[in-house]
This record gives structure tokens, sequence and C-alpha cells, in this order.
DNA sequence: CTTGACATTCCAGTCGACTGGAAGGCATAT
DNA sequence: ATATGCCTTCCAGTCGACTGGAATGTCAAG
């Protein structure tokens, strides 16, 4: 049996707005789903997987447009397995790559927190120094930087609450 | 000896574009330096390190406004050093949650990359199954995902090559 | 004196991923 | 019958972080 549903449904069991989930089907990300006489989509449970696969998909980095492209298979057919499993790997490697960065970073910012905390509150009398503490002596040119040309991570985590779409 | 420079000389050896930097300038990420004669801007080597900090600040997460926000300090004087210690442990602790979550991503993905790597290529004929598989059984709903919000990570590392201005 | 490389301002556009809101349709409960 | 709540479409707006382009000015070299 396959458990029907309406698209409020599956928004609150995949944690999405309403709007978002049409969103998907409007860049093509979810196929257009069938209708009810009523012109409501329905969905069955296997668009939650879906949905969730994305969630996972885009939290390590992909966009959406990456992940179209591995749920794709549909279209191309057979050959297309070989071309997600590249793209899976290069976006693997890149993960790894990300992660050291930003082990990196946390090192740093932890240095700083730590002099930071150390000067705190009234030792902290002449701002152009407390600047230049945070920055430290800049430790070496390196120039080739790492991951910067459309910013590194985003917002992670902001007081990450559920959306309650309506 | 200070050696001054204008904005293309900081530019190459910051990485950013001079378009960038004057645009860090207008949303007050950095002072507005002194002009030349001629209007040009003119700036020292303190400058290169702040463009730095800022780079390696943004690859760690913080969003442009929470670098400057820490860059305040100047305004406020004292008591901010207390304000900026609180919020670089708050986004290291927001970092540390973020890096366990894309250590969990990682591996679900990879995990994905084998089974999909297992089933290429010819065998992959039916593409719905390849989507099932790809998904997996969805492992328990957890349903209160992890930072889904505002979308995980974003785009690092898109051949991040260095971007010459002209 | 022109050419080219740089500089200036200002303003509009882009990109990804949504989000909001208006205007209306359907279903059920009171 | 009307209120509530969920559904529909469509289109515009937002946010962060730039980026592009036009129109103009400055300066050193050939």
């Amino acid at each position: 049996m396959v458990h029907i549903m309406k698209i409020g449904e599956l928004a609150r069991k995949t944690g999405l707005t309403t709007k978002t989930i049409r969103y998907y089907e409007d860049i093509g990300l979810i196929p257009e789903p069938d209708r009810d006489l009523n012109d409501y989509r329905k969905y069955s449970e296997r668009a939650i997987d879906r949905l969730l696969f994305i969630r996972d998909a885009q939290a390590s980095g992909l966009t959406l447009t990456e992940i179209s492209s591995i749920l794709e298979l549909r279209e191309e057919g057979q050959g297309t397995c070989h071309h997600v499993v590249e793209l899976l790997e290069r976006h693997l490697a890149d993960l790894d790559e990300h992660l050291r960065e930003l082990r990196k970073t946390r090192k740093k910012l932890a240095a700083l927190t730590e002099r930071a905390r150390h000067l705190d509150p009234a030792h902290c009398t002449d701002p152009i120094r407390c600047q230049t503490i945070a920055v430290g002596p800049s430790s070496g040119r390196h120039h080739q930087h790492p991951f910067t040309s459309t910013g590194g991570a985003k917002k992670f985590s902001k007081h990450s609450s559920a959306n309650h779409s309506q």
C-alpha cells in the first residue's frame, strides 16, 4: 500500500515548506507529480526519500543543479551512472579539501579567540592594536588562497529551526 | 618604511579584485583610505593583513557582517573585546558542529558512490531503481534535520582561480 | 598628442535558493 | 453560510557577495 499525500503532509514529513517543494518542482529537481481531481498535487512516499536525499546532498555542499544532474539518470538511460560516479567522486574530493581547509581555519580562529580572551576586557585600550592582534603577522604570504572564489562555507546552522509553512 | 600602494597592487597582493575592495569599503568592512592628490586611494601594508584576515574569517563561514562586527572594535572602545570573544566562541562551536555534520554526510555520500560504482554501467537498466539506490532506505526518519535552513555549505572550491581584475 | 594601463563614480545585474503575498478554489465543521 | 485551513497560480522581492559596464579622469611612454 502506498499512502498518497498532499503537499502539506510531504512538507511536514521532510521539514521543507510547501513553497520550497513547489520551487523544486519548478526547477525540475523533482518530477511533476500526478494531480487529484481538485488539481492538488499528490505524492507517494517515494517523494519523501527523494527530498531527504536532496537535503543530504545539499548539506554536503552540492548545489541544486548538481543534485539535479545526479537525479537526472532517468532521462539519459545507461551510461549516466558513470557520469554520476564521477561527479560524486569529484565532489568527495572537494569535500575532503573543504574539510581540511575548514580545520585549518578553525585552528587560526581558535588561536585568535585565545588571544582575544587573554587581553579581555579593560586591557584592550588601543583599538588599533586590538585589530592587529586579531590579524597576527599574517604568517607568510600564501597568496594562492584556497576556496575564496564564491566564498567558502556559508551560513550553516543559523538557529536551524524547522520551518512551519502554514 | 611603509610602502604606499594603489588599489591595483593591493588587489594583486590579496588576490581580490579592485571591485571587491571598493565594495568592502562601501559596506564599511574596511575603512576609507586616504586619497592621493589625484583622488586615488592609497593603502599601507596593514591593509593587506586586514584583507587576508577577512578572507580567512570568511572561509571559516563568518559572513561579512560578522567580520565587520569583529573589526568594529575601533568604534566601541573597551567592552567590545568581550563581545567579540563571544561571537568567536559561538562561531567556533558552530564550526565544529558543521564539521561533524559534514563528516557525517561525507560518509553517506561515500557509501552512495560506492554503491553507484558497483552497478556501473550497463547493469543499471532501470533508472527508477537507480534513483532508489542512490537514496537508500532513508535509514530512519530523523525529521529534525541539521542545518538545512539557509542551506548547508556552499560552493567551496569551484576551481578557485585567482581573479585578475585588470 | 595619442595610446594604454590604471584610476574614479554610479548604478544595474547576477546567482542561488528561496520567500512573501495576492487572489482565488476546495473541503469540512459549526 | 461562513469560517478555517489547505490547496492553486503567478509574480515580485530578498539576501549575500559580488560583478559588469558606462562615462570619465590621470599619468608615463613612445
